[in-house]
Order: C-alpha cells, then structure tokens, then sequence
DNA sequence: CATGGGATTGACT
DNA sequence: GTCAATCCCATGC
C-alpha cells in the first residue's frame, strides 16, 4: 500500500511534514521517516532555483517522481518530487528509524549502532541501498516504496520544524521537519534549544 | 575547456 | 572543534 501520487501533488512544506512518520522501503530494508526538509525553486538553495537543466530537469517532472543526486562527490541524497509538474520542488528525506532489515543495514553501514544507520541523509541511501540509479524513479509504483504510518505509530506523530541543515543559501526558512521524540535525527537541535526559537539569551 | 562549489560523513586534534 | 575525500555539473573564459 502506497501514497497515491495526489499526495505529492501538494504544498511542498504540507508533504514535507507529512511524511514524518510514513515508511520508506527499499528492498527488504524499511524505516520510518523521522526527519525531512522541503525545497523549493522560489528559494535559492533548491537546485530547481537556477531553472531546468540537465541535472534539475527531475525536479519538475510529476509529483512522485524520485530524484536522487550526488552530494560531495560522494553520497546519494534521495528526495522525492512534490507539486505538480511543471513546479520545481522537493522533499529531502534526511533521517530514517530502522524497521526492517537491520541486519543488511548494518553490513552495508559496517556495524554501527541502529540509531545511527540512517541517521543522516547520506547514511540512509547506503543502509537502503539507494543509489543514482534510482534517479527518476517512481516512489508510488517503483522499486522506492513509500507508505503510510505503520502501526505503532498511529496518531499524528509529533513533528517541529526547524532551519534546514548545511545550507548556505536561505539559511533561515524554517523548512526543516523531526519527529521530535526520535534519536535518529541527523542533528540535534542547537545549544539544546527548542526547535523554532529565533532569539538566544540575550 | 578549466575551475569551483556543494542539501555529507567520518576521522582526527 | 577542524578537515579531506571525491565527482557531477554550472559557470566563465
């Protein structure tokens, strides 16, 4: 059971946070998405900002449509189209709690703890195995699989939202979304302070 | 055609 | 805390 396509078809920032929560699958490995961040081509750190090219033509495909890219020359970043075509934007998923699998993720990871298997964007297309190849894909029908909660996690998960991490462009949207009771986010919060707050000591 | 930067990670001081 | 690894691609000459 998937996300039908219509769910992609929305708001960025909607899909971003909504998909706190729903599973990611590939293979036989899976895990509950924990952290995401949205992107979108009005905004100068999403790729789609510079317009269609050969590496952004992605972006503006259909909704449901995955784009995977190289970061750093090293590690596959997976995201997943949003919007409807034609419109340039993304979801990073950027943090996943294992749920099937472990044991392949941590041969692929090489033996470290659960929590950090796929704690970091880069560490979860490895646990998964998700690589360039899989660029283009369709995650409502293809070989990515994305569904809603599993059980255990019925309810709305509690979810706040914070700046985006190792950006440099657009620093301060807010366009970052953790499950907030989860230790397998890519970074905590801060100095420790709550997400959301825009003022320190001072 | 040459160059520089990046939505990261892991190892090291 | 700092820093290198490593490569695709956008940009500029």
């Amino acid at each position: 059971m998937a996300l039908p396509a219509e769910f992609y078809a929305r708001p960025v920032l909607d899909v971003a946070r909504d998909l706190v929560g729903c599973t990611l699958a590939h293979g036989r490995t899976a895990g509950v998405i924990v952290e995401t961040e949205a992107y979108h081509q009005s905004e100068p750190a999403c790729h789609a900002h510079i317009g269609v090219t050969a590496r952004t033509h992605v972006l503006f495909r259909a909704p449901g449509t995955a784009y995977v890219y190289r970061s750093y020359g090293i590690h596959a970043l997976l995201n997943v189209v949003c919007e409807p075509e034609g419109i340039g934007a993304a979801v990073l998923i950027r943090a996943l709690e294992p749920t099937a699998g472990v044991d392949t993720m941590r041969e692929r990871r090489g033996l470290p703890a659960t929590d950090q298997l796929c704690s970091g964007p880069g560490k979860l297309t490895q646990a998964l195995a998700i690589g360039l190849d899989l660029n283009e894909t369709d995650v409502v029908s293809g070989p990515i699989r994305l569904g809603p909660r599993p059980a255990g996690w019925e309810g709305p998960p509690q979810v706040v939202a914070g700046t985006r991490i190792g950006i440099t462009k657009a620093p301060e949207l807010e366009w970052r979304f953790c499950a907030v009771a989860s230790r397998c986010v890519s970074r905590p919060w801060p100095r420790g302070l709550g997400p959301g707050s825009k003022s320190t000591a001072h």
